[in-house]
DNA sequence: ACCCAGAATGAATGAATGTTCATTCTTGAT
DNA sequence: ATCAAGAATGAACATTCATTCATTCTGGGT
């Protein structure tokens, strides 16, 4: 995962191109993926259809069924994609040899988590879609905890070398890394539902508040 | 609004009762809006049917769109509901004069906010799941938000206060509460989707740290 | 005892949706 | 040029669901 905020906004079937094309299965899977993404965001999870999706995605409505087994599965697998992308993205960071500073580490996750790519309305409208079924859907449940528990690990390892290189004392990695992780969260649900009391300038603001008081030597 | 986290876990049509009954118009509306809590939280938003709602009312078809207009209407007023039952219990907490003490009250508040009645995953899964179909729903962004900004005005007030009797210095009362429902609304994000990793007694541990450490005199 | 306003019912209706599959088309190998 | 493998199509089908409404029933008022 080099690239975690692709793009997802093409689907555009060059005019008067009607010609049948062949593509790889995987490049179809992707496409699909994708135009569902694009639909849940704009039409809710609760209204996607199947023909709403391949129409989306320039294709016809058999071939969701041919690359996907059925519109469970597509839904199941796009919400595979976009955990994987969300978390991947973080681990990748919070592992990452190329950022050695711990303080610049804390950043660029921040960067990430509340920038561009993750926070397009997109993408935060599925993370939600899904969240709101998982109540209901053991298997979403479990794409998600299990990618989830990932990244919390790697979250927690991060603050307790933080904590060492600072020496702050009476703080706990863990129930700070829990705090951190259900902020960030909020903030996400807040920029999807109220965007016009929290901007997304702000939320960087209070996220960043959160680690600074934890954090005082390493954010300033 | 004096008690805000009414149960919704009755509907036991008494065995062998196959009368017909004659109530009035507010009340099966009530029974209706709970039936419809109950099969968003089992079921999930996108599986509730009209069928499943009044079925698990006990009552008939016809009748949701007798006393509802519509599918949508009802789907409509049981959001309008649940927000208001919990934005209701947070401002009378913050309103209420039975409790004179700011540090008391921000005990109460965190109590109703991660308590019994809140947290019930009934509640919160009807919460989440509008909240998912909220990008892609403008009505149902009205709703949430106008309840939300009058509850994050008077957190801001009561924080305002807190601020000025503790003579804490360098803190943004507006921020701060940005940062405080965001983290909330996490909490019960987490103890929805992952209710293994996180349990509510860590959850309360994780929003208290966040106000010790804001306001140390006022919460110990 | 009678009545009727309106509450409640549920079979019927029509629209929408997921899935299937017989057929058509494309491409790369021979 | 020819062919076969399999990718792509979309009309057809069966199901499910929201909504309607003719009918039945209830309970308070007279």
């Amino acid at each position: 995962m080099t690239d975690a905020s692709s793009a997802v906004t093409e689907a555009l079937p060059e005019a008067g191109s009607k010609r049948r094309q062949i593509r790889p299965k995987a490049e179809r899977r992707q496409q699909l993926i994708d135009a569902t993404i694009r639909c849940i965001a704009q039409h809710g999870l609760s209204a996607v259809t199947m023909q709403m999706v391949t129409r989306d995605a320039g294709l016809s409505v058999g071939i969701a069924n041919l690359h996907f087994e059925s519109k469970d599965n597509l839904l199941k697998e796009t919400l595979r994609f976009v955990a994987e992308e969300y978390h991947g993205g973080q681990i990748e960071i919070m592992e990452g040899g190329d950022i050695l500073d711990l303080g610049e580490r804390l950043d660029a996750l921040l960067d990430f988590q509340l920038g561009r790519g993750v926070t397009q309305r997109q993408k935060m409208s599925v993370w939600f879609a899904y969240y709101g079924e998982a109540g209901a859907r053991p298997v979403y449940q479990k794409i998600v905890s299990t990618v989830d528990r990932l990244a919390a690990q790697k979250l927690e390892a991060l603050f307790t070398d933080i904590i060492r290189e600072g020496d702050y004392c009476g703080v706990d990695a863990r129930e700070l890394a829990t705090g951190y992780s259900a902020l960030i969260d909020g903030l996400h649900l807040g920029l999807l539902v109220t965007p016009r009391e929290l901007s997304k300038r702000r939320a960087r603001a209070v996220a960043r508040e959160f680690l600074r008081r934890a954090f005082p030597q390493h954010i300033h």
